[in-house]
DNA sequence: AAGCTGTCCAACCGCTCTGCA
DNA sequence: CTGCAGAGCGGTTGGACAGCT
């Protein structure tokens, strides 16, 4: 179809970013907000294509991050999420606070996958591998029409797989939590998720669904590193010395726990 | 110490979706 | 309705690192 390269090739940097495309990056997008991101790399001086640019941010600089491993509440939910939307990772992200879906799409191929697998679960179907075997072979005359697609409707999906025919492995506690289900259900929307990048998160932390929520000091905490090429240098005076304090101290607190 | 192997994860690629003229 | 441009998504890759022999 003689489809136009994503950006011009010729003078795009490819490859790992470095501390000083960061700065610009952050310092671009904290000045003027997430805006068209084709322009991006020129508007913030970087020699990067705009999809580049948005991968970097979205999956790494955004400050409303948690980083490290997922907890064993998270896996549970990226576990239940997944029985109900397939490789839905941006889906299942949504409703993650904090996890990028390509953060959760990795953390799915390298730990819960096999996770399951040793479990005895087939990681794609959810349904138990030897059951998964005998059903195969009754399958295979029977898949043609049941694309991808019918995965969007919710009660074609494998859910039912989750809460009925793996009753007995670990998943089955989780998906009998009516409660959480049906308030991640409640609606198609994802539960407020992405807002918090409208920085609502109460101070302190907060708990969402039994997963803790990072708070915003916590959130921030990415920006300590942003010291190493002066926080002033990034356009942060936005953040006063209360802040920075407050931030200083977990940050001492975190090495003490370390 | 050196080489090999496996694991992890940041980043890229190419396709699809969406909005607009 | 159609075509285009930009954004988003999921699959895949490749380099860094750790652990083992």
């Amino acid at each position: 179809m003689g489809r136009q390269p994503c950006c011009d090739k010729l003078g795009v940097k490819k490859g790992p970013w470095t501390a000083e495309e960061d700065k610009k990056l952050i310092n671009f997008i904290l000045t003027n907000g997430q805006c068209c991101w084709r322009a991006v790399p020129k508007l913030a001086g970087l020699r990067r294509c705009g999809k580049s640019c948005r991968l970097r941010w979205t999956n790494y600089l955004r400050p409303d991050l948690k980083r490290g491993l997922l907890s064993e509440a998270e896996e549970q939910l990226v576990m239940d999420l997944h029985s109900r939307l397939g490789n839905r990772w941006s889906k299942i992200a949504a409703r993650l606070p904090g996890r990028t879906d390509n953060e959760i799409k990795n953390h799915w191929n390298t730990h819960i996958k096999k996770k399951l697998i040793k479990m005895g679960i087939d990681p794609v179907t959810h349904e138990p591998l030897n059951k998964e075997a005998k059903a195969a072979e009754n399958h295979i005359s029977e898949t043609d029409g049941v694309g991808a697609d019918s995965l969007e409707d919710n009660s074609s999906t494998p859910t039912e797989n989750c809460s009925s025919s793996v009753g007995s492995n670990s998943l089955d506690k989780f998906c009998n939590d009516e409660s959480l289900l049906s308030s991640l259900w409640m609606n198609d929307e994802p539960p407020l998720i992405d807002a918090s990048w409208d920085i609502n998160i109460p101070a302190g932390g907060e708990t969402y669904n039994g997963i803790s929520l990072p708070s915003w000091e916590e959130n921030c905490a990415w920006l300590l590193d942003c010291q190493d090429f002066g926080i002033n240098d990034i356009g942060l005076d936005c953040l006063n010395d209360i802040e920075l304090n407050t931030m200083n101290t977990l940050e001492m607190g975190d090495k003490t726990v370390a």
